[in-house]
DNA sequence: CTAAGACATACGCTTAAACGTATATGTAAA
DNA sequence: TTTACATATACGTTTAAGCGTATGTCTTAG
């Protein structure tokens, strides 16, 4: 998790649309729509290996689109304003379109029925849950 | 140039972001802004082989953001209004943003200056001109 | 019917994306 | 200071994207 220096380098739009080109990412993005989550959840709902789910936040952090925020052991992500004004208005309409989809719906259901569980899966076992659940 | 028969699928927005991750489509599709556009031009303008032109026009096409029309020996290409709704919104905010950027802008100069020359380039004599100029 | 021109596609190659597995890093508890 | 755990990155492989060149298709001119 580096600290992606800001230098000023014109925008990059391929790098910006090509990490909205994977479903993977586009399921992460629709997962902290309305909040930061972690990333054990990302592990948990998506249903893959913990890698895969971290190579790809790696992904949308180059591309400006998500940060992460660690705290102790547990590292969360959240969506960020694109630096460019205009990449920043499509992110939104991707949001928007995004909740408007029946797959992720049910993608954000499954974070909403695991966190909201009274108690969690054993392999995240006292992960931070997040502050609000987006179904 | 197949007919690209619309059956169904739920709209696949990966390979519509995926359409958008590529520079030379970013050009064409900048170069169709206002109006449709011959292919002999894009040649022109982008300059670059003819093939990587058809081509990348095909991956245009099969995202569902270009559609073609032949006229006799010419293909002209323009930019239509993908079948989902947010597709269609994220696209127009996409038009918006290449008008905005100096590159794009001086693309759209040269396509003016080639159109409106009064001798078009020995390579594409009697090309048909676009019928209104994007500036 | 033949030739030429505009465009599309096939082919082979090179490069990069994505993956699973293994390992490194950093933190917190024991 | 070990140990355990969450997360990040390295590594090697597989798959797909993009490219230039060659060729196919379709249309018009002769």
């Amino acid at each position: 998790m580096k600290s992606e220096k800001s230098r000023e380098k014109p925008f990059n739009m391929e790098l910006f649309f090509a990490a909205l080109a994977d479903n993977t990412r586009l399921r992460l993005l629709n997962l902290m729509d309305e909040t930061e989550v972690c990333v054990c959840f990302f592990v948990e709902v998506i249903g893959t290996n913990q890698p895969k789910i971290s190579r790809h936040l790696a992904y949308l952090r180059k591309a400006g689109i998500v940060a992460a925020r660690r705290d102790g052991i547990w590292a969360h992500y959240r969506i960020v304003a694109p630096k460019n004004e205009q990449a920043a208005k499509v992110l939104c309409d991707v949001q928007e379109w995004l909740k408007s989809d029946k797959v992720m719906q049910k993608d954000r259901k499954q974070l909403a029925n695991v966190c909201c569980a009274p108690q969690l899966p054993i392999s995240i076992q006292g992960a931070p849950r997040p502050k609000s659940i987006a179904i």
